[in-house]
DNA sequence: GGTTTGCATGAGGTT
DNA sequence: ACCTCATGCAAACCC
C-alpha cells in the first residue's frame, strides 16, 4: 500500500531507484497478488521489499476501484464519471463510493496469461476481491494489471485531455511512458502465463468478435496507454484534462526508462489486459508502448503496436474481453517468404511470449482476427550470445491473410482469456512511403499508406482523433486491418484496412502526434532494416507500372534530332536532351499522305489528327487542337472514317492492352513492342488506307522510342528468356517464322527465286511506296516520336537512321542500315543487299502489298488478328516461309512481297511483327 | 531435386 | 562496442 516515495531496486547490479509520484513508479512494475515488484530495468522481482502503494492503476480503458476492486471499463461505463482518481494514485469507484485505498492490487486484476488464468468477467467489474482466491499467479497478473492500469490511467488522462481538445504535440517517445511501465504490467501476464504453462490460449473465448474487438480495443488501448504513459502523469484522473504542461512533464518521466535487458531473467509476468479506454476513441494510430511484459521497456518503438483507439474500442466492444496490444512487426521478405519462419523481435518474444529455455521452444496458439486459431512453434536459435526467436509454421497463416513483405503483423492478447491474437495490417505502399509522406489523406482521412509516424510528430493532436488520420502504414493498418471492419462501420473517419483491402490501410490510422514520433522512429528503423521491403512490396509494382507508363510518354523533343552512335555495328540514337513527357498518340503512316499523328481527346475521346511533330501535353482535349480549327471542339465530329477509326481505336486498345499486359509480362511484351509496331503499322495500312501504318507506342528505353527496333528494344529482357511455346510475342513469332521460312525456303528455294524475281519486278513499282512507308513507318513505329519511330519492327539499322527524325528516316530509308534482324544463318536471305532492306522496307512492303497479298491469300483476317493481338503470329507461316526471311531480311520481305502472296500475306500485319526479327 | 532446419554472417541500430 | 535481426547458406531431410 503505502510505500516509500523512493525505492531502489535491490538488485545490486541494477540499483535503479524509482519514485512513486502520485502512485506512479517509474521503473517498477507491480506484480500482482504478492505485491512483488519488478524492476523494469533489470527485471528482478522483489517480492517483499517493495510494495506498491498505489493500486489505483488503470489499464488503458480500465479502471479499478482500489477500494472495492471493481473494474470499470470506461468504454462501457460511462466513464470517468464513474471513477474517481485519488491523488494517491488510487481510483475510487463512484458506484461504491469507497475510497480507494491502498488495497488495490488484489486480485481484481485479471490475470491474463496466455490463456492462463482467465478472469472471465472482465467486464464491468471485476472483483478483485476474489483475489484471495486467486492464485499467486493470478495475483501476479493482477499486479501486472495494476501496473497496466496505472499506465492506463495516465493514458486516459492523456486521452481525456486530448478529447478536450487539449492536444499537444508530443512525440510518442517523449510522451509515451516508458514502455516498461506499461509493458511490465502486461508483461507480467505473459510471463505469468508462460509460467503457468497455460500458454495455449483458450479457444473458447470470443474469437472472431473478440478478435476484432480486441484489435480495435487494442488500438484504443494502446493509444490510451501510450498517451497515458507518455504523459506519465501522476494525474490519476482519467477524465481530467491534462494540461499540456503536465503532459510535457509527464512525458519525460514516462519515457522509456531504463531498459531491462532481455537477457535478464525476468520472472514471467502475467500479461495484463490493456483495457481500451473505451471512452476515448481515438482514431489516431499511435504506437503504444506495450502494456505489459517484462521487456516492454525494452521494446523498440517500432514494435509498439499501433492501434487506434477506435480500433481498440471496437475490438473491445465486448466488455468481457480486453485486448492488449502487445507488439507488431513489419514482415520482412524472410518472414513472408515460404520458409515459414517469422522472426520475432527478441524483446517482444521475451516480453510477451512464454519463456522458453529450450531452442525447440513450444507450440503457441494464436488466434487470428477471423477467429481462426493457428499453432506456431515458438522457438529460438542461439545467436551469438543471444537468441533469435522465431515463430515457425507461419506460412499458412500468412498466406491466409495474404500478407507479404512489408505488411505488418500485430500480436495482441485478449485478456480475460489471455489468448494471443494476431492481427495484421497491409502495408501496401506504406513501407515505401514510410519515409515519404505524411500525406495520403483521403477525404480527410489519411491513407494508411500515409501513415508515417514521424511525419506527424509535430502535428498537433486533434482532439477527435478522427480528424487525424495518419497512416502509419505499417503500424496502424496491421491491427486495424483486422479491426478495420468494425472501424469502418463505427467511425467513418477511420477506415481500417481489411487485410484484404489495402485501400483500407490508408485510412486506418489516426496518429497522435505524440505517438507519431515513435512511429517515425520506427519507420526509420523499419526502413533501414527492411529496405528491401520497400521495393519488394506493391510499391515496386506500382513503381514499375509508373515507369512503364512513363516510358510511353517519354519522347524525344520533337525538334531534336538524335545523333547516331554506332556500337559494334549497331546504331543507337543519342539525344542531347532528355526525353519529355507527353500524351500518348498514335502515328499513322500513309503511303500517300505521309505521316499523321492521332491523339485522343481526354474529354470526348474523339481522335484528332495532328501534325506529326506535335508533342502533346499529358492532358489534351479538342480544345487544345490548335492545328485544326474545325475540330477544336469536342462537339466536332470525328474525322476518321468508320473503318479508320475502328482500326485506330483498335490499335490504341491493343496498345493499352499490351501495356497492361506488359506490366505483368514485361519480357514478352516488351520484346514484342517493336514487332507490334510493324504489325500495327500494317494494320492501319490495311484498314484505313492501305498505305497507312500505325505504330503503337512502346518503348523500352527512354531513348528508344516506341517502334524502336534496335537490338536493345527487341531483345528479350535479360533473364526473361523463357517464352512459352504458345508465346505469340514478336520475338517468338519472328523466330517461328524464321524457322518456317528457312524450311520453306529450302524446299522452295528455286521456285521462290523465280518468284522472287517476279516479285521484285513487282516490287520495283513499289519501292517508292516503300520508301514512304519506311519513313513513315519509322515515324509510325514510334508513336512517341514521330521522328524516332523507326519501325519498331525491325531494322534497327534503319531505325537508327530512321530513328532520328522523320525527315531523317525518310531520307535514310534504310540505306546502309544493318539489319539486326537478319539471321546469320540466312545467308541466302541476307545475301542480296536485300538484307539491308531493313524493317522499314518490310513495313512498307507489308503495308501496301501485304494487304493485297493478304486479300489474295485470304489473309484479310490478319488485320483482325493483329487487332486482337498485335504480336499474333500469322498462322500462315507456310506462306511466310519466305516471309520469315522477310523478318530477318528486308530482302526476304522483298521476296515475300514479290512472291506476292507469300511475302505479303504474312507480312501483312504479321510481317510487321515479324519484321522485328 | 526440392524443402526444411539450424546456424552464421553482417548491416544497421542502439547504447 | 554491442545487440538485433534479415538473410544466406549448407546440412539434413523428404518426396
Amino acid at each position: 500500500m503505502a510505500s516509500p516515495s523512493i525505492k531502489s531496486c535491490m538488485n545490486a547490479t541494477c540499483g535503479v531507484s524509482t519514485s512513486s509520484s502520485g502512485g506512479w513508479r517509474k521503473g517498477w512494475a507491480l506484480r500482482s497478488g504478492d505485491f512483488a515488484t519488478l524492476c523494469d530495468s533489470c527485471g528482478s522481482a522483489y517480492e517483499q521489499s517493495v510494495f506498491c502503494d498505489v493500486f489505483h492503476s488503470e489499464d488503458s480503458g480500465w479502471r479499478e476501484c482500489t477500494s472495492c476492486g471493481r473494474r470499470l471499463h470506461c468504454g462501457c461505463i460511462a466513464s470517468k464519471s464513474m471513477l474517481e482518481l485519488l491523488d494517491g494514485g488510487g481510483v475510487n469507484c463512484t458506484s461504491c463510493s469507497k475510497n480507494a485505498g491502498v488495497n488495490s492490487v488484489n486480485g481484481d486484476e485479471k490475470p491474463n496469461g496466455f490463456g492462463m488464468s482467465k478472469i472471465d468477467d472482465v467486464g464491468e467489474l471485476q472483483s478483485a476481491s476474489a483475489d484471495n482466491q486467486l492464485t499467486t499467479e493470478t495475483k501476479l497478473m493482477q499486479l501486472g494489471n495494476c501496473i497496466d492500469r496505472i499506465a492506463t490511467r495516465n493514458l486516459l488522462q492523456l486521452q481525456s485531455s486530448a478529447a478536450n481538445g487539449s492536444y499537444r504535440k508530443m512525440k510518442q517517445e517523449d510522451i509515451l511512458p516508458p514502455a516498461g511501465e506499461i509493458a511490465s504490467t502486461s508483461f507480467c501476464n505473459f510471463n505469468h502465463i508462460s509460467n503457468v504453462s497455460s500458454q495455449t490460449a483458450k479457444p473458447e473465448i470470443h474469437r472472431t468478435t473478440a478478435a476484432k474487438d480486441l484489435y480495435e480495443s487494442l488500438a484504443q488501448t494502446n493509444l490510451s496507454i501510450s498517451l497515458g504513459s507518455s504523459l506519465g502523469n501522476p494525474n490519476p484522473f482519467p477524465g481530467v484534462v491534462v494540461d499540456e504542461k503536465v503532459l510535457a512533464k509527464a512525458s519525460p518521466p514516462l519515457q522509456p526508462g531504463p531498459r531491462s535487458r532481455h537477457l535478464l531473467p525476468k520472472p514471467p509476468k502475467p500479461a495484463l489486459i490493456m483495457d481500451a479506454n473505451a471512452g476515448m476513441v481515438s482514431q489516431i494510430r499511435v504506437a503504444r508502448p506495450p502494456a505489459e511484459g517484462r521487456g516492454r521497456n525494452q521494446l523498440l518503438p517500432r514494435y509498439w503496436p499501433r492501434i487506434t483507439d477506435q480500433e481498440l474500442q471496437q475490438i473491445s466492444g465486448d466488455p468481457n474481453s480486453t485486448i492488449v496490444p502487445l507488439f507488431e512487426k513489419v514482415l520482412s521478405a524472410s518472414d513472408a517468404g515460404r520458409i515459414g519462419r517469422l522472426v520475432l523481435p527478441k524483446a517482444c518474444a521475451e516480453a510477451y511470449f512464454p519463456p522458453i529455455s529450450q531452442p525447440e521452444g513450444l507450440p503457441l496458439r494464436i488466434q487470428d482476427v477471423k477467429g481462426k486459431e493457428w499453432v506456431f512453434q515458438f522457438r529460438f536459435w542461439p545467436n551469438n550470445n543471444s537468441r533469435m526467436y522465431v515463430l515457425e509454421g507461419v506460412t499458412p497463416c500468412i498466406q491466409s491473410m495474404k500478407l507479404q513483405a512489408g505488411d505488418t503483423v500485430t500480436f495482441s492478447r485478449m485478456d480475460p482469456e489471455g489468448k494471443l491474437v494476431m492481427g495484421f495490417r497491409k502495408a501496401s505502399n506504406s513501407i515505401a512511403m514510410q519515409d515519404t509522406q505524411p500525406s495520403a489523406i483521403t477525404n480527410g482521412v489519411p491513407s494508411s499508406e500515409s501513415y508515417f509516424p514521424g511525419v506527424f510528430e509535430n502535428l498537433p493532436v486533434i482532439s477527435g482523433y478522427s480528424g487525424l488520420l495518419q497512416s502509419l502504414k505499417g503500424s496502424t493498418d496491421t491491427h486495424l486491418s483486422a479491426l478495420s471492419k468494425h472501424l469502418h462501420s463505427s467511425s467513418g473517419d477511420i477506415s481500417w484496412n481489411k487485410s484484404e483491402k489495402q485501400e483500407a490501410r490508408t485510412r486506418d490510422g489516426l496518429l497522435l502526434p505524440s505517438l507519431l514520433a515513435p512511429e517515425r522512429k520506427r519507420l526509420r528503423n523499419i526502413g533501414s532494416k527492411s529496405k528491401r521491403l520497400l521495393i519488394d512490396s506493391l510499391d515496386a509494382l506500382e513503381l514499375k507500372v509508373t515507369w512503364e507508363e512513363a516510358q510511353d510518354l517519354l519522347r524525344p523533343e520533337p525538334s531534336i534530332k538524335p545523333s547516331i552512335v554506332t556500337i559494334e555495328d549497331h546504331d543507337f540514337e543519342e539525344y542531347e536532351e532528355p526525353p519529355v513527357f507527353g500524351k500518348t498518340s498514335i502515328f499513322v503512316v500513309r503511303s500517300i499522305g505521309g505521316q499523321e499523328q492521332w491523339a485522343q481527346c481526354d474529354s470526348c475521346s474523339k481522335w484528332r489528327r495532328l501534325p506529326i511533330d506535335v508533342l502533346l501535353p499529358p492532358k489534351w482535349t479538342c480544345v487544345d487542337n490548335a492545328w485544326d480549327q474545325s475540330r477544336c471542339s469536342c462537339s466536332a465530329p470525328e474525322e476518321l472514317a468508320p473503318m479508320e477509326l475502328e482500326n485506330l481505336q483498335r490499335l490504341n486498345k491493343d496498345f493499352k492492352k499490351r501495356r497492361v499486359t506488359s506490366s505483368h509480362r514485361p519480357a514478352q511484351e516488351d520484346e514484342s513492342s517493336g514487332l507490334d509496331a510493324l504489325a500495327n503499322a500494317a494494320i492501319l495500312g490495311d484498314v484505313g488506307e492501305q498505305s497507312t501504318t500505325a505504330v503503337a507506342t512502346t518503348t523500352r528505353h527512354p531513348r528508344h522510342r516506341p517502334g524502336c527496333s534496335c537490338i536493345v528494344c527487341i531483345q528479350p529482357p535479360s533473364g526473361k528468356g523463357k517464352h512459352k511455346p504458345t508465346c505469340t510475342c514478336n520475338v517468338c513469332m519472328t523466330v517461328k517464322r524464321r524457322f518456317k521460312t528457312l524450311m520453306m525456303r529450302k524446299k522452295k528455294r528455286q521456285s521462290e527465286r523465280e518468284a522472287e524475281i517476279a516479285q521484285r519486278t513487282q516490287h520495283m513499282s513499289g519501292p517508292k511506296d516503300e520508301a514512304d512507308v519506311e519513313s513513315s513507318s519509322k515515324f509510325a513505329s514510334t508513336p512517341m516520336d514521330p521522328s524516332d519511330n523507326e519501325a519498331r519492327s525491325g531494322n534497327e539499322l534503319e531505325s537508327k537512321s530512321q530513328t532520328n527524325n522523320l525527315s531523317n528516316k525518310l531520307a535514310d530509308s534504310g540505306k546502309g542500315h544493318l539489319d539486326l534482324n537478319c539471321h546469320p544463318d540466312r545467308e541466302e536471305d541476307s545475301q542480296a543487299g536485300l538484307a539491308r532492306m531493313s524493317m522499314t522496307s518490310l513495313l512498307q512492303v507489308a503495308s501496301l502489298p501485304l494487304e493485297t497479298y493478304l486479300k489474295q491469300n485470304g489473309l484479310a483476317s490478319l488485320s483482325e488478328q493483329q487487332a486482337s493481338s498485335a504480336s499474333h503470329v500469322p498462322p500462315q507461316a507456310g506462306e511466310n516461309g519466305g516471309r520469315i526471311d522477310e523478318d530477318c531480311q528486308p530482302a526476304s520481305a522483298a521476296q515475300e512481297q514479290e512472291s506476292g502472296g507469300e511475302v505479303d500475306d504474312e507480312p501483312g500485319p504479321d510481317q510487321s511483327q515479324n519484321d522485328p526479327i
